[in-house]
RNA sequence: CGCGGGGUGGAGCAGUUCGGUAGCUCGUCGGGCUCAUAACCCGAAGGUCCCAGGUUCAAAUCCUGGCCCCGCAA
C-alpha cells in the first residue's frame, strides 16, 4: 500500500476559499497535485498592477505546477490538461466553465466543493446570499461535496455538512466551510476509491440561484428589521462591505445639553450645519426598540453611535471613513464628530452621493 | 506613469489656502466630588508634525524628490 503509486490530482480554483481548500489537499498522503489551474492574473489593488490570485500565491508557495488559462475550451488546452494523466480532478470557486472533455479526462468523477446546501445557491457568492436572505432565525449554511457536470453546481451531491450561521460574517464562514469542505472532499474521494461513493442528484425544484455580488449590494437599507441589516452586513463583510452615507446634522431641540457641551456645539455648527460621511460600515449589534424614529435616524451616545432600523437601533461598532483604516465607531466620534450634541444628530441613508 | 484621499503625542482628528509659541475630542497617570461610577471637576506626563533636500530671519504650512497607507477602478 505505501509503495503503491499516488493518485494523480489536478486543483481547480481562484480565490481565497478555494486556497483554503488547496492548502488541505496538498496534505494528502495518497495523493500527488500535478497541476493547479487558476485564472490568470488580473490587474488589481493601486497601480493597476498585475496580482495573481489567492490560489496561484500559495500553488507557487508550494512549488506546484501553474496553469492559468483564460479559458479552457481551446483544443489545446484541452490536451494539455489531459496528457497530464489526472486521477481526480478536484475544484472550488474556479470560476470557469469546465468544458466536456475536460470532466471526461480524469479517471474518477470530477468533484467540486461548493459553500452551500445544494441545491439552494447555486452560483457565484452562495455564502453572502445565503447569510443576507436567511435572517430571520437560527439559519444554517454548509457545504456540498458533488460531482461536477456541465450545468453550473447542478451535479449529483456526495455529501453536506451543516453550520449554524450564528453571527458570523461572509468571510469568517467562508474559511470555516473551507476546511469543512476540504474534510468532505476527502472523505469523498476516499470512498470513490473504495468503491463506496454514493450520491443524488439535486432536486431540480428546489434549485436557487446566487448571482455575483456588486458593489450596490453592499448599501443598506435601514428600513428593514435590525435583525436584517445586521445579517446584511454580516454578508458583505469584508467584501464589498456594508455601505451608507451618514448626514450629520444639527438639531438642537432634541438634544439635552449641559453648559459645556451646549458652548462646544455652538463652535462647531458656525462651520458646518451639515455634514456628510460617506462610511464602509462593519457588523455592530442590534438593540432596543426605536419606535416613534424614523428609519435612519441617528443617535449617538458619549461613546456609541446607533441607527434606527424597521424596528430596533443597530449601535454600529466599526466603520471605515473614505480613505481611512477601520477605526472604532468611538475614535470616529472623537475625530471627525467632534461637537457632536449627544442625542439624534442625523441621518444614515443609503444613496451614494 | 489609470483616478482620488491621507501620514501631526498612545487612538481619532483640526491647523496647511494667506509661513510666526503644537491645538481638539478621547486614552493614560495623579488628585477631587460621590453610597458609587464608564458620569462630573482640577492637574500632569507624552510629539524628530513620514523621510531627504531647497527657499526664508523663521516651515506642520511654500518648492523639489522619495517612502508608506486607504479608496475607486479592474
Amino acid at each position: 500500500m505505501a509503495d503503491q503509486q499516488k493518485r494523480r490530482l489536478i486543483f481547480m480554483g481562484t480565490p481565497d476559499f478555494a486556497a483554503r481548500v488547496l492548502q488541505r489537499i496538498a496534505e494528502w498522503s495518497f495523493g500527488e497535485i500535478v497541476a493547479i489551474y487558476t485564472q490568470p492574473d488580473s490587474p488589481s489593488g493601486r497601480g493597476q498592477k498585475l496580482l495573481p490570485p489567492p490560489v496561484a500565491v500559495l500553488a507557487r508557495e508550494l512549488g506546484l505546477p501553474i496553469f492559468q488559462p483564460a479559458s479552457l475550451n481551446p483544443l489545446q488546452v484541452q490536451q494539455e490538461f489531459a496528457a497530464l494523466r489526472p486521477d481526480f480532478l478536484l475544484t472550488a470557486a474556479y470560476g470557469l466553465i469546465l468544458p466536456d472533455a475536460v470532466l471526461t479526462a480524469p479517471r474518477f468523477p470530477p468533484l467540486n466543493v461548493h459553500p452551500s446546501l445544494l441545491p439552494r445557491y447555486r452560483g457565484a457568492a452562495p455564502v453572502q446570499r445565503s447569510i443576507m436572505e436567511n435572517w430571520q432565525t437560527d439559519a444554517r449554511i454548509g457545504v456540498s461535496v458533488i460531482r461536477i457536470i456541465s450545468r453550473l453546481d447542478a451535479g449529483p451531491v456526495y455529501t453536506t455538512s451543516h453550520v449554524a450561521v450564528a453571527d458570523r460574517t461572509a468571510g469568517n464562514l467562508l474559511a470555516l466551510l473551507a476546511e469543512d469542505g476540504a474534510t468532505l472532499l476527502l472523505r469523498v474521494v476516499k470512498e470513490i476509491l473504495a468503491g463506496t461513493a454514493n450520491s443524488l442528484p439535486q432536486d431540480e425544484a428546489l434549485a436557487t440561484y446566487a448571482p455575483k455580488i456588486s458593489k450596490d449590494d453592499g448599501l443598506v437599507d435601514w428600513h428593514r428589521p435590525a435583525l436584517a441589516v445586521h445579517a446584511h452586513i454580516r454578508a458583505m463583510t469584508p467584501c464589498p462591505g456594508g455601505r451608507a452615507v451618514f448626514r450629520i446634522v444639527a438639531q438642537p431641540s432634541s438634544a439635552p445639553l449641559s453648559a459645556s457641551q451646549g458652548g462646544k456645539f455652538e463652535t462647531a455648527l458656525s462651520t458646518s450645519q451639515t455634514r456628510e460621511w460617506p462610511l464602509l460600515l462593519l457588523p455592530g449589534r442590534p438593540g432596543t426598540s426605536c419606535e416613534g424614529h424614523a428609519a435612519g435616524t441617528m443617535i449617538r451616545t458619549r461613546d456609541s453611535l446607533s441607527v434606527a432600523c424597521e424596528d430596533c437601533w443597530y449601535e454600529l461598532l466599526e466603520v471605515r471613513p473614505q480613505g481611512a483604516f477601520t477605526m472604532p465607531v468611538r475614535d470616529f466620534i472623537n475625530g471627525r464628530l467632534r461637537g457632536l450634541p449627544l442625542g439624534l444628530c442625523g441621518s444614515a441613508c443609503c444613496n451614494t452621493a
